[in-house]
DNA sequence: GCAATAGTGTCTATTAGACAATATGGG
DNA sequence: CCCATATTGTCTAATAGACACTATTGC
């Protein structure tokens, strides 16, 4: 028996950038369709919980940890009587960005089903049209990277400029050049210095940087 | 009473270039909600009639004429519980470009109820959030001109080099240097030269250029 | 000193903007 | 010839890519 309302929800794909890697989030389902397959996390519509489908986006990510995701930005909209084999659906893909810093809270060696993967590698085949999400995705942010302005919400509050080299050059999937990239940066006013700051490591420390206080990644 | 399942609609922003101006396509609600007011072409999505929702979008364009748009894109989806009286909605906003010469076929004198408006100048308060959509429409519209391809459906089969630079100027809504254009118009693949085909008039004729078999609008 | 990263400087090929010059049709 | 448009050419400033150079830390 099959509804006569479409279904409509909202599909997430949460990247983060770890081990210079851009990564997915997944989820296993465990109910049918797909049970044990591999999932964006996503949720149906609730129209007396949600003010809008942001807020259902939103909501696919309240997993167990609470995630205040700092971007969220709709990507494409699926649908059609077959993508779902309970019936005609409409499916809303987004995609987020999240801190490397705050990845472990989300998932970690605990539980196996909730992983961060390398979008490069995808495990097995993804449920429903997840594969084809996750792809317009990661273009969208591809696009984006290459644009103009650069996906702060991906690296801790503190960060060095060697590290926003490096989380561009994850998701652009080739080498910049680093006098070429810092001169880009220098016309940006989407971060600042941190004056005294620095990150000490093995080698010449780095200036610390942050993002100013009302940033938004276009 | 209202449904208890969100409406799922699709409303198209079509436009055209006329007179030297980006129009779009607005029809005169005869039904309440919004009786009276000026809305974007939009239907309901009826899961047995369309395939997905682009599909939903192309059937809100067959008004009295049948026409094909050569191009339609998703822009954005507006939903919530506020955005139409009658309950929960979920609309999926689209943009379409159509060439001047297939406009006078949709809208022209007759009817009064259908008529394409400059988007300069909008004429009053459009039904729903319809002036938002119409409003990220249009930056997308420009975005893409901006960046990389030519709005070839926006002309007539056969134009000019100065005909696709007016309307990239209407669209843009600023000026651009001839000769810059044409230079940048030289690495593009997407329309060919019409040998020995030219556009007379008062003065110097001009050469006709046609769009490749294969082109999309990306 | 050495290794490895941080940060800066320089050269050059390419590109974009401004503007000029020439070409061609109808009066 | 004149006008208005089509088409091409040229100069220059800005930009991007490649690469080299210096600086600073721990060992």
């Amino acid at each position: 028996l099959k509804a006569i309302y479409p279904i409509i929800a909202a599909d997430v794909a949460l990247f983060t950038v770890q081990d210079d890697q851009l990564q997915v989030l997944l989820l296993r389902r465990d109910n049918d369709p797909y049970r044990g397959y591999w999932a964006l996390p996503g949720v149906v519509l609730k129209p007396d919980l949600d003010d809008n489908l942001d807020a259902t986006a939103r909501r696919a990510l309240n997993l167990k940890s609470r995630i205040e995701v700092p971007h969220l930005e709709q990507v494409a909209v699926f649908s059609g009587p077959k993508r779902d084999p309970r019936g005609y659906s409409v499916s809303i893909a987004y995609f987020a960005l999240l801190p490397r810093d705050q990845a472990p809270a989300v998932a970690g060696a605990k539980t196996q089903d909730i992983v961060w993967v390398a979008v490069k590698h995808p495990k097995r085949p993804l449920a429903f049209d997840h594969a084809q999400m996750l792809e317009k995705a990661v273009a969208r942010l591809r696009q984006k990277v290459e644009q103009s302005t650069l996906p702060l919400h991906l690296l801790p509050a503190r960060f060095t400029l060697g590290e926003l080299q490096r989380v561009c050059e994850v998701i652009l999937g080739c080498r910049l050049d680093k006098s070429s990239f810092r001169r880009r940066l220098k016309t940006e006013r989407s971060f600042i210095e941190i004056p005294g700051a620095f990150q000490t490591g093995q080698f010449r420390p780095a200036q610390l940087y942050r993002a100013v206080k009302d940033f938004r990644f276009q």
